[in-house]
DNA sequence: CTCACTTAGTGTTAATTCGACACTTACCAG
DNA sequence: CTGGTAAGTGTCGAATTAACACTAAGTGAG
């Protein structure tokens, strides 16, 4: 292999899956495009990798700047190098996860993107370029991640009840869990605190959790 | 953000960490590098992705053409993209994990490498650019994916016994295994199958099983 | 030839974890 | 004050896990 590298290289961009809570269930991003290609398609935020900035910082940038907020939970888990997934160009995309608490909801038009509308995961529209690979493969990251609970903090508001804990999880991972089940799990693995304060709604009020 | 994208490129390459067993110690490929920079330093092998291949193409014949064999297990892992990591120019890398078996050694001279070695994991050189954490985090990976048995497969022949597979289980996880219990797990999660067939030693022969 | 050594191979039991189950508590609303 | 609804708690049987010791079979040395 020559020293040198010949070659073109590859533009590099970072596609961010931003998962929510709505009304109980799993909701995605989407913007739809401003331009061409698939001009008024729907696609996951994302952008091009900037010199002197990482991957990451790429990521959470592109976040901002699409969404005006901030995630808590940012994870790489996957590149998606497909020589034609792009027709403009090669691109190389890395594949970002990242979760939004339920009442972040501020969606802020952004520059190039039409609109930007939170989606059912249960619901999706055709979707531009393999965006619609990427999201799977987000799906069962994020299930598997949620099974260690501490990753479900970031879709919930400081604190929260351990109701609220349990409706994330089953949205998240579409498993129906057992109440009782559910609890000794969560005081097993310490993972929460509990306050003093109860939120107080239609019924018994329950007693408010943060993060251990 | 505009739409199209008038930054430079940066240059894509895969980096493998190649995992063989070897007296029982888990070792990984290391190549000596033969220019600049790092020159004479121990590196991963790896190299730039070329136009029309995807990533997991680079990465399977860069190992090819540094080592001359084809890795069974070749799994991506994550992106290492620190602006700095390599002086020539902005290098975005891939980082691949690969498992050998133990006698596939064939080591072939590469033509921009030194030479190239199996160091024990144990005991490893100063090695060139951020390869010691591309390492690290490849260990980590491994001992993660060594717990579903299978994935040991491609450190062992064809057909192994299951005191070798314990000893690859082992050397990899860092955990010693209990006998009983390890031949209970791998019954229980039924990959491998048994054959009529028996390695002979110095003691006892073993029965030889294979894959599932 | 046989005996000692070494690795292969097997079953049982106690402890723990997990999953299913039903009832009481407390607040709100009418 | 009463009915409804969600919050919250304890028990028991089943399944899993972890810890334990001995027998089997071949090699090599004497």
């Amino acid at each position: 292999m020559p020293f040198t590298y010949e070659y073109p290289h590859p533009a590099v961009a970072t596609d961010i899956a931003v998962f929510t809570l709505r009304l109980g269930a799993l909701n995605v991003l989407l913007i739809e495009r401003g331009g061409e290609p698939y001009l008024g398609a729907w696609a996951l935020p994302g952008g091009f990798l900037q010199p002197d900035e990482e991957l990451d910082q790429c990521a959470r940038r592109e976040l901002e700047e699409e969404t005006g907020v901030d995630a808590e939970l940012l994870v790489q888990f996957g590149n998606f190098s497909a020589p034609d997934r792009d027709p403009r160009e090669r691109v190389i995309s890395v594949a970002y996860l990242a979760l939004l608490p339920s009442d972040e909801l501020r969606l802020e038009a952004s520059t190039d993107a039409a609109q930007a509308r939170w989606f059912p995961v249960a619901a999706l529209p055709r979707l531009a370029f393999d965006h619609d690979k990427i999201l799977a493969r987000a799906l069962e990251v994020l299930a598997g991640r949620a099974r260690q609970i501490s990753p479900l903090f970031a879709l919930l508001p400081p604190r929260f009840t351990l109701s609220q804990l349990q409706g994330a999880y089953e949205a998240v991972t579409g498993e129906e869990a057992e109440k009782r089940n559910f609890r000794k799990m969560v005081a097993t693995l310490g993972c929460v605190r509990e306050t003093e304060d109860f939120a107080h709604g239609a019924h018994r009020p329950a007693r408010l959790y943060e993060a251990a």
